[in-house]
DNA sequence: GCGCATTGCGCAATCGATGTAGCAAGCAAT
DNA sequence: ATTGCTTGCTACATCGATTGCGCAATGCGC
């Protein structure tokens, strides 16, 4: 372990030429710099046969932009995130960049570590995911001269892309007002999940409240449970309901749904299909679940092209992109 | 944007002392250092009000650890990667080292270019999860002078960790034929997704045998089929059924079970819990779905903990650690 | 045989942090 | 007064790659 690695001016000698035409040619600026092909190959040759592998750090430190793309992640631990987590990565490499993803656990303290953590690592860009806080990683960012994006949650400091939460909540709860008509319900809906205090969730009862209206229908506020996002929350709100059940559900997340289904399991409603609902976010297994009528899957291969053709751009103002949700419908 | 940043001879001015004390004080190592409080302090105050941030690619320059751990990872898109994903991490930040986990698609070539990317970045250790070539990957590290580590798939040349897969495919087998005895089924078992190359497969066939020979049945070979862990593969698989359906079926990964689930709920098998299965791997929505006996969920905490142990070991012998799974059976 | 352009390459400064070696000041013991 | 030790700090070389500048050699036209 831990041997001496080969560096350019050990390749320098073994090609009989100079650190710097090593560097040219295992750079790819060689051309540009004028070194011959009969040189270059020299080079190549040697390099090959010992293995080189050029140390990034040197060259970042040499170099004022160091290709590194960070992102910050809540959780890993459901289909979205990890769609985003994917396509942040396919479309980095697709750049040039070298991705960086650091998952803070949906902890501000650790969101903010983590931004510092990259910018220490002279990321070019920190693209903050679900923050709870993005404006304060846009200030640290703006401290150190680094872009910065927000995803999913806007900020008002930086662009941000996020779905059109409005919109999408809309088309599902008509789904479910027409599911409902047709099946002779007339009693309200339920919306559960998520946090008041936060931008999706907002926009989200936004959208359920509108489709209501819409209908000339007054929705009734007490179903209304923004109790996080936790299964145990939403089962534990479903639990100690005083009301009569509601008619249908709108949930919030597939995190929450989790903690539907397992109510609806618990009190014999699942298998029967007995309560419909909808979800906000997609799982291809919450996708076969009886009672299932659609699910909100968000566009995370558009959301990530908006933000890379937004990272490609000189300057870094603030703007807000909604990207439609694709509508998955069930029979 | 891009502006200079902040350096240890900027602070070093500004604190009127010398960049030698600065980087002690920063990094943390001033009282080995014999640097006075009184001095200390002028500094950090310095740094706190200029936003000074660490340069770390100078700092990896200079030292010989750089303190970064690489993680290879096939994908995103399922439970048990995911929490690979977050255990890592968290594991990672709590021995004081910076994680970088690259996602290499399931791509052979992608897997190679990463682990030489991420010796490029000097990281300190490279665990390999899932490869399809781990003893590739530990070339390249051995090369380096970089620790290697195996999860999920074994390799021959550096320390590995996986599930006891044969035992959990056993019990998984014992589980579905005791039900089958107790609801008088007597057919045939299926054994579906993953592939005959792949370790972990095999080891799971074997247990799946085992079990059978162990209640002195022959188990049907034509039953048995490494399609693929692609939902669609074992979806066109059961499709293309020549033989009469089986009575209860292993299905080898919550991915293919995506394929199962999906066949089964067209061919309106799922509703009525008519068709049993166990699957080898967890994940919430799975879980709850009918006919659902038992999923062998992974013991990621404990992998990641022997990963981790073995990391902070001196040398980097072959070896290999089988975990137990956690059986989560459903009523 | 002179001037000028082009080709191919090397020199040396530089990026920012680290740590060894060494220096000056202060103090105590002899 | 001298020696020896501690304290608190500074100077400087170093890690490996990049890049502006310059220099020698060659080709070409006249």
């Amino acid at each position: 372990m831990s041997k001496r690695r080969t560096t350019i001016y050990d390749l320098a000698t073994l090609a009989d030429t100079s650190p710097s035409v090593v560097s040219a040619v295992m750079s790819g600026s060689w051309k540009k710099r004028r070194i011959s092909e009969k040189t270059a190959d020299r080079v190549f040759k040697v390099a090959e046969e010992n293995g080189y592998s050029r140390n990034i750090q040197a060259s970042v430190l040499r170099s004022a932009r160091s290709n590194i793309v960070g992102m910050i992640l809540p959780k890993y631990d459901n289909r979205y995130f990890g769609a985003i987590a994917e396509a942040f990565e396919t479309r980095a490499r697709e750049a040039g960049l070298f991705p960086v993803i650091t998952c803070a656990q949906r902890d501000p303290d650790l969101e903010i570590a983590a931004a510092r953590e990259l910018v220490s690592y002279r990321v070019d860009a920190i693209i903050a995911t679900g923050a709870t806080d993005p404006d304060r990683i846009t200030g640290i960012c703006k401290d150190a001269g680094v872009k910065s994006f927000n995803l999913d949650l806007p900020g008002a400091l930086a662009p941000s892309v996020l779905s059109d939460n409005e919109d999408g909540a809309r088309t599902l709860t008509d789904i479910l007002l027409d599911h409902c008509a047709a099946t002779g319900r007339s009693g309200p809906l339920m919306f559960i999940g998520g946090r008041v205090a936060d931008h999706n969730t907002a926009a989200r009862i936004e959208g359920f409240r509108q489709a209501h209206r819409d209908r000339g229908l007054t929705e009734a506020t007490d179903l209304i449970l923004p109790c996080g996002y936790a299964p145990e929350k939403a089962y534990a709100a479903l639990m100690s309901l005083k009301a009569s059940t509601p008619q249908a559900i709108f949930v919030n997340s597939t995190i929450t749904l989790e903690g539907v289904i397992r109510w609806l399991s618990e009190t014999d409603r699942l298998m029967k299909g007995e309560l419909p609902f909808v979800c906000f976010d997609w799982d291809p297994f919450g996708a076969l679940l009886p009672g299932n009528l659609a699910m909100a899957r968000q566009d995370v291969p558009k959301m990530m092209s908006v933000v890379f053709d937004l990272l490609s751009e000189e300057q870094n103002t603030p703007s807000k992109v909604l990207v439609p949700c694709l509508m998955e419908r069930f029979p």
